[in-house]
DNA sequence: CACTTCACGCGAACCGGTTCGATAACTGGT
DNA sequence: ACCAGTTATCGAACCGGTTCGCGTGAAGTG
């Protein structure tokens, strides 16, 4: 069931089947149906192995994913599902690599073993030196987010800074003064992550143009974390009145907690933030939020590393993607706000 | 940076360099110093294509999974993040396979190019061609579920049928007499879904043993058809005081579904089901259920695939996986019930 | 001192494809 | 009838590893 096999069945030679096979050069019609019908008889398909090692290509991309200590969020796997999808339309296998304590030893598979033809990474960090030591490498990759100096690099982000900023709006036009941050994780923030980094600086920028009184609290991914940090925040200030949250798994935990202080939503509080769409939906009532464009961000991210990888001197491209913020049910008019039913 | 260069560098033929990485022959302790002292200048790792080529393994299992259309639940989520782990824990890697439309064609690349050493195969169906076409192969796979004739394969799933009449059980203890049951999407029934079946199956005839009256529906992966499924639950019988449900995209809009029709969980209405825990924790309140053990069914697949891809002749090995139900606080006594706070 | 034994290392063949250069069989022009 | 130019095919080399069989020199033995 190799080439040879069907190469000896059609009376031909092994080339003969590998260019009747490719196209690359001319075999006459007759031959090329001869060496057809053996193939389709015997169901003979090339060996992926011997094929990249001839031509230097895997057909597989690596996806570089955080490691299952961390909760997946709803949108990772929005995330994974569409890359694999954009992947199988360009002919591309998906690799999953778990970039976990030992980012080394996964990273040495993919790349230094030749696994895979390029890489998306999920994920960034401001400062990352997995980008970097790619970068230094001239190794495909996309990252998804920035790095402080994404100059030179290939990417696929979201406006952290511009969508945290539009939910302080959205909340100071509603005439919420005293607004709390949920952001992700201490340890995630003080790694560096590009997502919690730039959405608390959109948020403490905007609140401080708005005039806003506001308190920021890292908080972890997971529902019991989420109503422990909402304790915390009406406990250091009862009087907030609404809060912005980058955390999607924490989101429940957020709403339970809000629920057993007596505060309805959107009525006593109002809750926004930057989750993915289909959970947003999924919390009752629904939230108010920039929508996390997953599928969009798959799909760009592996356009531009295919791009990439089928022409390596291409000059570095980019998304920067804005969602605008979804109008749902978690957000209302602030405490003291004139309002169209009050008495 | 091939074998040949260091063999070169380090004067010795790539045969011994080969045998100084593997330990398959003694190699001196000398050569052996003076070969990896120059592997760690070079930083040299051997080609994973061409070592694939040369022995028939590729280090590699496939997880083919369902299709993007489907709506990924988090269980899913947890589940592949187990594998991802597991395997490498084993020093496999994990490529992503989705069993789409053409699921002929994504099988065709996994086995007949020969990318993976093994397959697992999720959301499996009772009467499932890609386990037969497997077994008839003799190809390693593990399946998650068990087909209708299950004798022979290798495969770890949970007791749906159990868990369904576990669920039935714990609300007929409460006192609830007329019980809906919410399943996965009609398609998905019809297609043939273990999940599906067993579940629905395990629920029928408990709720018949316990002289339940019952109504069945199929819902949509996703909060609205929750919703939507609630009101025609209210609709068809509005005595109806508690639910069963296998579909967790769907709890969310089932929970609102309840709120807009007034009835508060549980004093009114009785919710629970089969659902990942890391979920039924984010609902409010929080869902008595069967939690899905994701990461132990995620390990043990890849236990007992790895385990068949050493010894292919191994007798067929199974999981059956029956969790029992967490209390949380989405169940209480049905109407009429005789409860000790009642007047 | 000749004779086995053993540790060590080498060369060649192989895994299953791809690709280059050469050759042979036709074609058409003069 | 001869030459240039196609067109279709073949053989051999190569991709980068693994593995088998053999040769060599040193150590062990009677």
């Amino acid at each position: 069931m190799n080439i040879g096999e069907i190469a000896r069945r059609a009376g031909v030679s092994r080339s003969t089947v590998s260019y009747a096979l490719s196209g690359k050069r001319a075999v006459s019609e007759d031959t090329r149906r001869k060496i057809q019908r053996v193939i389709d008889e015997l169901g003979y398909r090339p060996n992926a192995s011997a094929r990249a090692l001839a031509n230097g290509r895997t057909n597989t991309i690596g996806l570089v994913f955080p490691p299952a200590g961390n909760h997946y969020t709803g949108m990772q796997l929005d995330f994974i599902g569409s890359v694999v999808e954009a992947a199988a339309a360009h002919d591309y296998d998906v690799l999953l690599s778990p970039s976990g304590v030992d980012s080394d030893r996964s990273f040495q598979r993919l790349l230094g073993e030749r696994r895979v033809d390029g890489a998306i990474l999920m994920e960034i960090r401001l400062e990352d030196d997995r980008v970097d030591h790619l970068a230094a490498l001239g190794f495909p990759s996309v990252a998804i987010g920035r790095t402080a100096h994404p100059e030179g690099t290939w990417w696929v982000g979201l406006d952290h800074t511009a969508l945290a900023a539009a939910c302080v709006h959205h909340l100071a036009d509603l005439g919420h003064r005293r607004v709390a941050f949920v952001n992700r994780p201490a340890q995630l923030l003080r790694a560096g992550y590009e997502s919690a980094h730039r959405g608390l600086d959109g948020f403490t920028k905007a609140a401080a143009e708005r005039g806003l009184t506001v308190r920021t609290y890292c908080c972890g991914d997971d529902a019991a974390s989420g109503q422990e940090c909402l304790e915390r925040i009406l406990h250091d200030d009862p009087a907030t009145s609404a809060l912005v949250t980058l955390n999607e798994a924490a989101l429940g935990g957020l709403y339970r907690g809000l629920a057993q202080a007596g505060r309805h939503v959107p009525r006593d509080f109002s809750v926004t933030g930057v989750v993915a769409g289909r959970w947003a939906e999924t919390v009752t009532p629904q939230l108010t939020a920039a929508d996390v464009p997953a599928e969009e961000m798959g799909r760009h991210a592996v356009d531009l590393l295919v791009e990439r990888i089928d022409q390596p001197d291409a000059p570095p491209r980019h998304h920067l993607l804005t969602p605008p913020i979804s109008l749902r049910a978690s957000t209302g008019p602030g405490p003291g706000t004139a309002s169209v039913d009050a008495p």
